[in-house]
DNA sequence: AGCGCGGCTTTTC
DNA sequence: CGAAAAGCCGCGC
């Protein structure tokens, strides 16, 4: 229990729609900072995709990064879109709605 | 017990 | 601003 797969989908779970995390805040709120690969591998093993919203995870640096095994996936960013997040480009630019997820 | 791998991050050119 | 390279962490085999 409590894995770190475990971690990642608990806390992704609570990511609200509308806003959006990145990689390296999720490591840091499960309490591994170091591992952001480890997340992304985690969220790509992901049993509940439905339930784990693992699109509205992207890169820091405004890369809304991969979906599915599919770089700048058309589908994650329609849906972030959808959600009310902006993209241009394969990038976010509603920054202000990113890095606002609570910890958990 | 050891090695490789992956939906990343950050810095530098 | 865009691209490239190296570093890091936990899991699976």
């Amino acid at each position: 229990m409590s894995s770190f797969d475990e971690l990642v989908y608990d806390y992704v779970k609570t990511i609200p729609a509308g806003k959006v995390s990145t990689y390296k805040l999720v490591a840091e709120a499960i309490g591994h900072p170091g591992a952001v690969r480890r997340v992304g591998t985690s969220l790509k093993n992901n049993p509940t995709p439905i339930i784990v919203p693992c699109h509205r995870v992207v890169y820091s640096n405004g890369k809304v990064g991969y979906y599915f095994g599919e770089k700048d996936s058309q589908d994650k960013i329609k849906l972030l879109s959808e959600e009310g997040i902006e993209i241009k480009n394969g990038k976010i630019i509603d920054f202000n709605k990113v890095m606002k997820v609570d910890k958990i």
